[in-house]
DNA sequence: GGCGCATTTGAAAGCGCTTTGGCAAGACCT
DNA sequence: AGGTCTTGCCAAAGCGCTTTCAAATGCGCC
């Protein structure tokens, strides 16, 4: 059933019909009860393709997501962002256009949506400093949103990014109310955008309380589960250690956590730890019994 | 740049340069290397709205996957099927729709689909026996294929699956050729397609050869380490244990792995262990040393 | 020279919708 | 009564393509 047929059957114009359904206040209210209630029964659902060429809007988002020719798997950031962000879209009658492109193809992808003008837009996932996409999608002229921050980047950009500063002040304040002064920070690798935001709110917090940042007690390392223990190991072992643990991974607080237990110290008792992480399906510091005091985000939410 | 445009820079009408770029024959070979060189110069790339609103083709293919109400997560399998089945429609000119929805939308996501007219088809993961999806993507014409197999059905789909009862049978094969004649099948739960054809495979397999299918040594449980170790200690301390195992999953075969060390059991050595699974991106038996002779089919590759 | 045929191009209709610009009928005012 | 506004509806154009049908051109042949 389209609109043509519809609207014979109701004996009105497509004019008449295509307004009462879309809403427009020119229409008499009992006309568009009566047209609402033909559409229904006869399960009558604009056509995507002609609306959007008639409007110009595709109603469509584009996701392009690389495929890494090493080692081929997707990124599981992708999944959760996308079941958040699909959610949303549905509700707001959007589809989600997914391309799986090779992660050196992703340019050419870009400017293929934009060509066929398919989608209305696109989120760009992992932004890099210096992010070539923002240039491309800036001149291609297609809408898009960040999700990340990056910088250095001097065109402007929307993007979601979780209060990375934010976070980090928060929990370093609480440990400074629980009466810690020489708090570890074990953060990942300097430059990439979270890490030094994460770094300023720890700093802020500190300096906020007249509590002087001790250099020594900032680390920056890869954020795996060795790091974490390697750098626990160390600060603990060093003449003037820290009472607690701020640290920027779940995967990293566990190592941690092994070097409390094989120095025989208890977690909330010897020492405090507070640890941040994204949320994903997968992973985490949640089920029944979370290890560690922990600030967190959702990926899924940010989608 | 539009179609229109670009056939007045030429020259020419909108019908000759369509055709040209088409790749139908009534244009002039020199009139259509002329026409191609100035759509290159120009970035022309038909709008997909206007070419699939002429050709009623979308060339669009849609992905519904469903979320669980309870544990909010999207099925790993999804993730790893799209990205293989992305790589496919990308090389075919095609675009993926993916819509996620509630597991209670389902259905109507399907008919929302077929209404808009926004997808060509679709895909239809995770099939139960009976799926009521099939019937309604029948009655409403949408074509689809169907990852896995739905029995017992009435109507007649087009599936992709693996070889279930030939992976087993090979499999079974190996077992005997080594000079097993009693092995274990741990196997996932009864009534599951894919167990049924995996049993059907292996007994065929003995019988092939004159062995008895000893039905104490078939069990069927939910595929759990937890399964896997209780039902491979039950076998072996049995009056008259197998020889060898042959396991539907490897999280399962880690369970065997368990048992067979508390036994004291070397194996490849006292005793055989094959197992077969999917390959996700995420899991498995692969890495550098597998642990476990085994079969194994990729999601992705289906996909 | 004229006819038939193959080759190459074009005009225009149509896909199913939105939206502009009118138009008729009634409401309201002087 | 005559004018101006509103209200409620419609005809038709337009979105950017594809495709049908028609026409122009060039060629070989009698």
């Amino acid at each position: 059933m389209n609109l043509k047929q519809l609207s014979e059957t109701l004996g009105l114009s497509q004019t008449t019909v295509s307004r009462a359904l879309g809403g427009y206040p020119e229409v008499k209210a009992s006309t568009r009860e009566r047209v609402q209630q033909a559409a229904r029964r006869h399960h009558y659902k604009p056509s995507r393709k002609a609306t959007s060429l008639a409007t110009g809007r595709s109603m469509t988002i584009g996701h392009v997501i690389p495929l890494s020719r090493n080692h081929e798997m997707v990124n599981p950031v992708f999944a959760d962002f996308i079941a958040g962000a699909g959610e949303v879209y549905a509700q707001a009658g959007y589809d989600m256009l997914v391309s799986v492109v090779s992660d050196t193809d992703e340019l050419r992808a870009y400017r293929d949506l934009a060509g066929k003008g398919t989608v209305d837009g696109v989120i760009v996932h992992g932004p890099a400093p210096e992010d070539t996409r923002i240039k491309v999608l800036h001149d291609l002229g297609l809408p898009f949103v960040v999700h990340g921050r990056a910088e250095p980047q001097t065109l402007e950009y929307s993007y979601v990014d979780i209060n990375n500063y934010g976070a980090f002040k928060t929990a370093t304040e609480l440990l400074l109310d629980l009466g810690h002064t020489r708090i570890g920070l074990l953060n990942g690798t300097k430059g990439i955008n979270y890490a030094d935001r994460r770094e300023l709110g720890y700093i802020a917090a500190l300096e906020a309380r007249g509590v002087h940042a001790d250099d020594t007690l900032i680390t920056n390392n890869e954020m795996t589960e060795h790091a974490g223990y390697d750098r626990a190991m160390r600060l603990l072992s060093s003449a003037h250690p820290p009472t607690a643990f701020l640290v920027s991974s779940v995967v990293m607080a566990l190592g941690v956590h092994r070097a409390l237990a094989e120095l025989g110290l208890k977690l909330g008792h010897d020492i405090s730890v507070v640890c941040h992480d994204d949320v994903l399906s997968y992973i985490g510091n949640g089920g029944e019994t979370p290890l560690f005091t922990g600030t967190r985000s959702s990926v899924r939410a940010a989608g």
